[in-house]
DNA sequence: TCAAAAGTGTTGAGTTTACACCCATGC
DNA sequence: GCATGGGTGTAAACTCAACACTTTTGA
């Protein structure tokens, strides 16, 4: 079958980022071309003999080192004709979650830098990059309210402050540490080590983890968690 | 920029119909190359200088005759590299809801034939669309939790039954009539018409309608509609 | 008068929200 | 002893699920 199509295809990768008490999103350099030295999101063009996912792996482990198993699609951006000015390229976007503390970040292929930027200070990227970001954020968002999120953004232990700032600062709005507390724990996937965790000042706080076997089923069957209190 | 990809893209469209009581789904009878005389998903590749969601619109117009204003776009095949066996080729499918009695269905370009096919008859079909065809029923399913969902599928008129039988025929369980009547009353996008409809038995039943204006609103502010009632 | 479909309320259980003070530590 | 962050309970409001009989029509 001869089909006569000029039309590219790209897979993005929005890979966010918990560290600093801020959610952070992992941004690489271009290593060449129109936009050398600016900052976009990982990812590049698919391969002929490759799957979207493969794609999606590929780009992410070449241009950051990053090896991320667990990658959900997004959406697919090819509504502009001229979102990358120097072809007709439609792309394929990726969302995942991780712990930036466990890795170490390696430029690579294409890229020559890789760095997580917070969220909220994202600068203005090239093509839709920005809007890519916000779709993923949209959709990060949704998840909360029917998927447990943690274990792929936190360290294996964690006072329970952590997720409760996780949840805020990907909500972006307080909620209410007691009732927090009281559906988070109703869940049952999580658990107390017996460890404590002294800081600076303040009363030290006791750390939990995910038992991993409960929060897979949870997220299995998803959870009903709507936080609507301030 | 030049970039060396033998990739195609094309877009397909899950159309779903209410009638007869049932869940159908827009097929098209293709009229021409390997798949002749074969039932498939209505779509077609994408256009060099088209955006995605405009290529969709145009393939279901060209080959059913169908106009759509609101598809959304549901997911994008392309793991499997084989999917079609002539090429490689990625599909953008897009999710969409009609009422089947509003509209004439005419083949053309591409195509010989259109027909409504009830969702819980659907042959085995070429490529992944059946696969689709899935995704997209689990699609609609879940909106049912979180938009109203009605207004594309009935009459301008049309009894409270018809959209009790609609969620049930959709979630395919039985849901509890009372409490489904209480609930939708209660987000107050219904209008009683003040007419009614005689059938052949029965008491006849109060005609409703969308109130448009409403409608719209809840469907941007979403609802929270879990109906778990059996 | 019977069959068929439409219409209609209440109650108990569970969930959600709102809200404020004490505790353990470092300095 | 004070500043800092951690930890805890209850009551009122609301929402959800379960459940069965009456009404209106045609045949």
């Amino acid at each position: 079958m001869k089909i006569k199509q000029n039309i590219n295809v790209a897979v993005d990768i929005a890979l966010f980022g918990y560290k600093d008490n801020n959610l952070h999103i992992l941004l690489v350099k271009q290593g060449f071309g129109q936009f050398k030295n600016q900052w976009v999101l990982p990812g590049g063009f698919l391969k002929d003999n490759e799957g979207l996912l493969d794609g999606a792996k590929r780009e992410l482990l070449e241009e950051t080192g990053v090896n991320i198993s667990s990658l959900e699609q997004l959406y697919t951006f090819g509504d502009n004709i001229n979102r990358d000015p120097r072809a007709r390229v439609i792309s394929v976007a990726y969302l995942a979650t991780a712990n930036p503390s466990k890795m170490k970040l390696k430029a690579d292929t294409d890229s020559i830098d890789v760095a997580w930027f917070e969220y909220i200070k994202i600068p203005k990227l090239p093509f839709d990059h920005n809007q890519i970001i916000k779709t993923a954020h949209t959709r990060l968002k949704a998840k909360l309210n029917y998927q447990p999120i943690g274990f792929e953004l936190l360290s294996a232990k964690f006072p329970f402050s952590d997720l409760e700032n996780l949840y805020m600062t990907i909500l972006q709005r307080k909620i209410d540490r007691r009732n927090f507390r009281k559906k988070i724990l109703g869940f049952n996937f999580l658990e107390e080590t017996g460890e404590i965790k002294k800081h600076g000042s303040g009363r030290p706080a006791l750390l939990y983890k995910f038992n991993r076997r409960k929060y897979m089923e949870s997220l299995k069957e998803g959870i009903n968690f709507e936080i609507k209190f301030a």
